[in-house]
DNA sequence: ATGCAAATGCAAATCGTTTGCAGTTATCAC
DNA sequence: GTGATAACTGCAAACGATTTGCATTTGCAT
C-alpha cells in the first residue's frame, strides 16, 4: 500500500519539515528530485525560473536552508565553488569527484564507515556525521 | 655554517617555492609554523598585524595562495565558514572536528586509504587526492 | 470570507576572497 | 655598492556566493 509514484509527495515532505506548501518550494523540490547530479543554487534557480519566472534566487537559498535544517536535503561543498545540493537519501553515501569533468559519483563502503567509528572511538569521540570525498581521474584503458 | 634553529628555514621554503623572501611572508610562515590548530586567514592576519601593523589582509590571502600552489601549506574547508590553513606535513592525514569546540584532531589510517584506492579502482578511477572529515562529539565518560 | 503568521521578491547588505593600481622592495647584473 | 626590473605590497574597490530588511503576497486555520 502507500502511495506509489514517479514523483515524491512534496506536500508531505514540506509538512513533515514544518514548512508551508508553496509553489516555489514544490517546484524546487521537484527539480531536486529529478536532478541528474548535484546542482548548485544558481542551477536550481535557473530551472525554477523557467517554470515560474517570479521565483527569486533568495527564495531558492531560503528554501535550501530550511530543507537542509529539516534534513530533507543535503548541502555539499566540493573543492571551491558554490555549494551543491541533493535530496537526502535513506542511508549515507560518499562522493567521488571526477577532476576533469566535475561529475560526481556516489558510493558507500561499510568497511570504511566501520573503521571511521573505530578511529573516532579510539580518540574518545562519537561520530555525528562525516564527509569523504575522493578526487580522481578516469583511468584510460 | 648552516643556521641552527628552533624555527624552520622560512627563507629556504620561500626560495624553494620560487617566491621572494619578504618580511610579511616570513612572519606568516612563522605564525603558521607555531600555530596550535588550523587558523583561518583572519586569525593569521590578526597575529601578523600584531607583529607588523603594515601587513594587509590581502597579502595574507596572496601568500596563502602562493604557498598553497607551491605545496608548502594546505587549505581546508571544514563545514561552512572561512578556509583554514596548516603547513603541509610529510604524509597525508585526515581530520576529526569537534562539533562543540571546533578543535581539529589529525589522524591517519592506512586501512582507509587502501580501501579508498580499491573503491576508486573499481569505479574506473585513480585517486589524485581525497578529503575525509569526521565530525563528532566527545564521549563523556 | 477573514486574519495573521509565514513566505516571497526585490534590492541592499554581508562575508570571504580576489584584483587593479600606484608605490615599495628584493634580487640580479654590473 | 648602484641601478634596473620584476616581484611584492597596501589600499580600496570589485567580486561571487549567500543572507537579510522591508513591504507585499500567500497559505492555512478559523
Amino acid at each position: 500500500m502507500g502511495a506509489p509514484s514517479k514523483h515524491a509527495d512534496y506536500e508531505g515532505m514540506l509538512r513533515v519539515a514544518g514548512l508551508r506548501s508553496t509553489k516555489p518550494r514544490r517546484i524546487i523540490l521537484e527539480i531536486l528530485h529529478n536532478a541528474e547530479g548535484h546542482p548548485d543554487a544558481a542551477a536550481i534557480f535557473e530551472q525554477a525560473a523557467a517554470r515560474d519566472s517570479r521565483i527569486s534566487l533568495a527564495t531558492v537559498y531560503r528554501t535550501m536552508k530550511a530543507l537542509e535544517e529539516s534534513g530533507a536535503i543535503q548541502r555539499h561543498a566540493f573543492g571551491h565553488g558554490p555549494a551543491r545540493f541533493e535530496q537526502a537519501h535513506v542511508g549515507h553515501h560518499d562522493h567521488l569527484i571526477d577532476l576533469d569533468t566535475g561529475e560526481v559519483i556516489e558510493f558507500t563502503s561499510a568497511r570504511i564507515e566501520a573503521i571511521q567509528a573505530e578511529i573516532a572511538a579510539r580518540l574518545g569521540y562519537e561520530i555525528v556525521h562525516h564527509r569523504l570525498e575522493l578526487y580522481g581521474r578516469r583511468i584510460k584503458g
